[in-house]
DNA sequence: TCGATAAACTTGAAGCATCAAGTGTTGTTG
DNA sequence: CAACAACACTTGATGCTTCAAGTTTATCGA
């Protein structure tokens, strides 16, 4: 708790109430393109590609968690539903029995081609067309900025 | 539908990345605090906001969603919680019986003062701390691309 | 002016996310 | 080597968001 507030200058405010429009907006634009499409949340395509970007397209629940940076809860109720839709499978770890590993199926690998170019233009179309290459680095740096200070953050209340 | 898939780049799917990235941790890490500190969601936040940044503390319901990048829909469902708690009232318009508009209550403007400083504290060290005006001019910038995008998208489509 | 269309919400159900609590497994330390 | 803490999840309940459908009021065209 701090005695005084540090508020936010007018250039802050204005970028902050604008990232807040891309934090309520695109989320919903991208599940509800999924949705449409393909059956599916923008959350559940990156469950599949993360798991596709793997040699033997498996992972470690938590290492999924890492890439899709979800809760571990969050991933375990979303990999139930997809298991149910066979896109992918769990089972144990040869190297430890308290992990569990995902792997997807042929079914997952599938629909997630079939989904891939729609989404992949819907994201463009939303937030790369019109962007300079200058853009793009500058969005890459600021974005990881925040990802890096909210994951340390984390680190320190966890302390 | 398009024939031939225009991928993303190396540099475009890195910065794509990190922004889902910030889509799915800056908005629970904002309604964390926020819960823990003011037993409310960044979004109820937001519309307590919006409503004490008008003259008399009072919006439409469109115009209030307008503000806060939501649906009618989300805001109804939320302004009627607010409104059990008190924080909000809604009244009927004397320009047409078919708006609503909701005001700030007084015990809603006293919880926004209390709330206002650990969240600006927290936006600050999480999106701020660290970053240039160059920065927070390219943030504002990018994010008001973004938007304007979804917003041109959804007119697309409606029509 | 009358009827159709659109605007401005509201509501209920269904699906998602989060939180707290619980289970089983693996290091770690006295 | 036995207790204890930490890790890697899983589960159930609660609250939030979305979607589809419904209601009431305003506007627009013939």
């Amino acid at each position: 708790m701090r005695l005084m507030t540090r508020w936010l200058t007018e250039d802050e405010l204005d970028a902050w109430l604008r990232l807040a429009g891309v934090m309520l907006k695109l989320g919903p634009a991208l599940d509800s393109q999924l949705q449409r499409d393909s059956d599916m949340t923008h959350f559940d395509y990156l469950c599949l590609a993360m798991l596709s970007e793997s040699g033997d397209r498996t992972r470690t629940m938590s290492d999924l968690a890492g890439k899709t940076n979800a809760s571990l809860s969050r991933l375990s109720h979303v990999i139930t539903k997809l298991e149910k839709r066979g896109y992918v499978s769990r089972c144990p770890s040869p190297a430890s029995r308290r992990v569990t590993m995902v792997r997807l199926t042929d079914d997952g690998w599938g629909v997630l081609v079939k989904a891939a170019p729609g989404h992949v233009e819907t994201v463009r179309s939303l937030v790369f067309d019109g962007l300079s290459a200058d853009d793009v680095a500058a969005l890459e740096k600021i974005a990881g900025h925040i990802v890096e200070r909210i994951e340390a953050s984390r680190l320190d209340s966890t302390c």
